[in-house]
DNA sequence: CTGTTAGCGCTTTCAC
DNA sequence: GTGAAAGCGCTAACAG
């Protein structure tokens, strides 16, 4: 069955040519019915299908699509890409996702073997150390669609879907001001990726807007190369924030990695969750409602964030005309309040 | 960029012919020092690399594997994954990733494509639907080699990669006997898989050693198909539990899934654990360390699942004879002890 | 309506 | 040492 049955082999057993039974499958108008009824249950039958690589080979394309994201193990990447995966299926695209482990150096080898494979475009959300799209910027250049998803970047002009982090960070500081948190510490990334700082800023403006001063003490910026330093990190700064003589009563942890180890910290250190402190993160996993105290999250809409990359970037590609006007999309974050941020007023 | 450079402009650029280029990028005995070193700094300065659909066309392979899971938004199964990727990657394979949302009629989809695709192999965790394997059977004797990982079964003759489920099991359900549990609940799949059967067993076989009697009403089987199912099933299950007039007073719980959303279950109900009912679970979560209790865990080795299983499939792909001798392996998994299961003898 | 032909980019015999 | 040519499976322009 791996020896494939071919057109030629159809046009052989059927004693006609290989052309004709290639417009039958393909149902073409120049094809009496007859014929092509014929072809369709030979093939049928013999399980004909057509050889991707050739028909790739034939029209320059390849009905693929590559995937790049800094982890498979990684559960807000794996509902992306579920998004993704789910469009594109639709479309009888493929996709091939391969992975960056944030290393630049990788991520550039993922962009070099994808573009060998000839995948019709490219869907990436950029490793943490990356600051430079240039490679990326040059292959588009070379007429490779591209997409940027979750971690945007100005450096590159082209379609972008992300969630509206400002906004969500922004809301999480509010919710923990009117719920009577003033000393709210931030713990974020050291990276300079849009998502970095939008989501610091969304912090400070949520401060401002309510008249509490922004303490650069309280923010924190936690080194993402690897899980051990980012767990040190946390685990020094939380160490940190907790020998201050004014302690914080919040934090907001900025991604999903932050919030989920922090809770281990905290709860390892035998600090009450929101007794001691209370928190609230950027993330999308299932146990917010198992964990006890349940889980205050701002909450992405990964799946969508996904589907929508990947819509976009079929349209570049399936467009005839070169796209000059690029969107990007911004979704809302929504804040779940739950227990780990109950109001301190009330209590 | 995307209008690659082929071996055709190479050729014309430095006025040789096509094979001679192509001899020179294999570094073939046949070319001169000084030609192929011509060509290589060509090809290097103009960024060439080989249209990989070409190669695959005429070489009859193409240099990828499908890999068929249930889901990709799953903690576990994106583990896997991550195994699988590193070792392929290394081998210079590239993966297509295809979810069957435990749908027979998708999984069958997917490995169309898949084949359609010309990949060299397949690595597949069927779905819970998939009682028949017939259609993998008729691909393998086709000459596509194929391997089983997690999920395993009887129907088909290959290499497969798994966890020792029994073992675990048993392992879980001693482990709750000695911390003084004896009216242990169990909460299962509703399928035939040998994952579920396996599991079983193992609970079955610790009551028996340890002379405590097997109760059937303390085995749930519950809905797979999806989300809304599942979590049905499973909290009239619980609910079902707790009206006994002999309550149990422990759980064991057969998958990630069913672990996970039973916590979540039980917080909702407000039982208290470990006091009014233990917890023990597979499951693969980052998270077992912030919950609350911490909860113990039979971790399975998902990694190095995935890379095994990976490895194995190249090594029937690369192999020059036909494989007649299959292995199944089997890898062990870990009984994480946390609070979740305490001892209530010494409580 | 059907068939012939060329060619996608590459490897590989076989000549020169 | 190098090149010409065939062919992997497919599509599409063109002939008949």
């Amino acid at each position: 069955m791996n020896n494939n049955v071919t057109l030629k082999d159809i046009a052989k057993a059927l004693n006609l040519s290989i052309s004709t039974i290639s417009k039958s499958l393909n149902d073409s108008y120049e094809i009496s019915l007859e014929t092509k009824e014929k072809v369709l249950v030979y093939a049928k039958f013999h399980n004909y299908s057509p050889n991707r690589m050739a028909k790739g080979l034939k029209e320059g394309k390849s009905r693929s699509i590559g995937v790049v994201v800094c982890s498979l193990d990684n559960n807000f990447v794996s509902q992306m890409l579920d998004g993704i995966d789910k469009y594109s299926t639709e479309k009888s695209y493929q996709i091939i996702i391969m992975q960056s482990k944030e290393s630049l150096e990788q991520e550039s080898a993922c962009l070099s073997l994808l573009y060998a494979r000839g995948v019709d475009g490219i869907l990436i959300s950029p490793a943490y150390e990356n600051v430079d799209l240039s490679y990326l910027i040059s292959l588009q250049d070379g007429g490779l669609p591209i997409v940027l998803f979750d971690r945007l970047s100005d450096q590159i002009e082209t379609h972008k879907v992300g969630a509206d982090n400002f906004k969500g960070a922004y809301n999480a500081t509010v919710h923990l001001i009117k719920t009577g948190h003033s000393r709210i510490a931030h713990l974020n990334t050291n990276t300079t990726l849009s998502i970095t700082t939008e989501r610091l800023n969304g912090y400070k403006k949520a401060l401002i807007d309510y008249g509490i001063e922004f303490k650069p003490e309280l923010v924190r910026y936690c080194d993402y190369a690897d899980t051990t330093k980012l767990m040190n990190d946390l685990e020094r700064s939380i160490q940190f924030y907790m020998s201050l003589d004014e302690r914080p009563d919040a934090i907001f942890t900025a991604t999903d990695q932050i919030t989920t180890k922090c809770l281990a910290i905290l709860n390892r250190l035998k600090y009450k969750i929101p007794e001691d402190i209370a928190i609230i993160g950027f993330t999308n996993t299932d146990l917010a409602d198992a964990l006890k105290p349940s889980l205050s999250t701002i909450h992405q809409p990964a799946f969508e964030i996904g589907q929508l990359a990947a819509r976009k970037l079929i349209s570049i590609i399936e467009s005839r005309y070169k796209i000059t006007e690029f969107e990007t999309i911004v979704l809302d974050t929504v804040l779940m309040i739950r227990e780990s941020t109950r109001n301190r007023l009330r209590a």
